[in-house]
DNA sequence: CGAAGTTGACTGACCCGCCAGATATCGCCG
DNA sequence: CGGCGATATCTGGCGGGTCAGTCAACTTCG
């Protein structure tokens, strides 16, 4: 049966069950008639919106970042004091909860893809410049604020991202030692010495 | 034709060239006749010494680690300065080399695939289990000579293994922004930081 | 009616794991 | 010392299963 009203969310709908196939099974795993299934249509659908199963996972990838960011859009346009901004982002990014999980597993599968995958390469530079340029601006204005510690912000906001993505991966794998108690006091040590020393 | 004489080492053969085809192809179009062809054997050797790909995967995940950790011996058991014994592990996990980059690509495939199998996790577990434990003892001794600033040698030790995972995937994945310099820059403005402030 | 959307059966390619047979090594015994 | 199984190692092909992508037929809507 045709659809009934919601044509032109049938691409999202796709994508949507294309990240949770991801991050249940991997990129590994997946096929395209789990992706059908979970969204509750048929392999020949998903075939009928992208051309190839390189494709649905490409696009995949771009819709998991994307909602990402919107889910986040409260943290970059607010103006709140540079030290609650700093410490809005990272607890948005500690790996709690079914959708944070979720994103971040389908993250990681990104990455290993990318390593041969220019396309998403691609993504992942445009992904880290926005957060780069937003945690060093926020920084920034926490020094001129004479909030923050002075020194090279572009350098503390690659320290402290490059830790989240470094613990978040512990965190995932299941590590004992590095829960999400672990990793969220150990981010909130480097903000704290951040914060005018 | 039988082995004539380095029957032993077939099997170390094998799992050396597991670890080139997943570094280049990717754990997800590794086959089985790729290890074998590189090996300079047959699907069927590779067969008679694992009983299922999975196991081929494992060993070499376990192999890939083992000589990871070989490689660095002269660093684990040093006895220089601890300043310098953190400057030469940081250093040594810089993705530069054939050799440090193939051991990174392939932890990367054994990160996505760990987040679905409790055996990889053990293993992931038991490395960074000892990562932190050097990285912290070192970090004491300094802390004890009066060399490194006072605080929580595990959360400095977490901090930096962090980082470096994090700052080193960014590398992997190309990242214009985030070069081996950089990578380089930022962990070293860490270490730093450590020494008497 | 025609266009857009949907279906699921089908196909051709691919690959893991198995296996039957080949080849070398070695111990044993006459 | 030379033949002779027994054993270990190796090989390449095949069977069976899987899956991406195709397609012809169908449904619904405008």
């Amino acid at each position: 049966m045709p659809r009934p009203s919601v044509e032109v969310e049938r691409r999202e709908q796709i994508l949507r069950a294309a990240c949770e196939v991801i991050a249940e099974v991997g990129l590994r795993s997946m096929r395209i008639s789990d992706v059908a299934r979970r969204a509750g249509t048929s392999s020949g659908t998903v075939h009928y919106y992208f051309a190839s199963k390189r494709e649905v996972v490409h696009a995949a990838f771009e819709d998991n970042f994307q909602r990402s960011i919107d889910r986040r859009r409260p943290i970059f346009e607010g103006e709140d004091d540079p030290r609650a901004r700093l410490l809005a982002f990272v607890r948005s990014y500690l790996p709690v909860g079914e959708e944070t999980v979720r994103a971040w597993r389908v993250w990681m599968e990104l990455w290993s893809e990318a390593l041969r995958e220019p396309e998403l390469q691609d993504l992942n530079e445009r992904v880290y410049g926005e957060w780069r340029r937003f945690v060093a601006a926020v920084i920034r204005d926490g020094q001129t604020l004479g909030l923050l510690r002075e020194g090279d912000a572009v350098e503390y906001a690659n320290r402290l991202i490059g830790m989240i993505d470094g613990l978040a991966i512990q965190v995932l794998v299941g590590s004992r030692s590095m829960t999400v108690e672990r990793m969220s006091a150990v981010c909130e040590g480097f903000l704290a010495e951040l914060e005018q020393k």
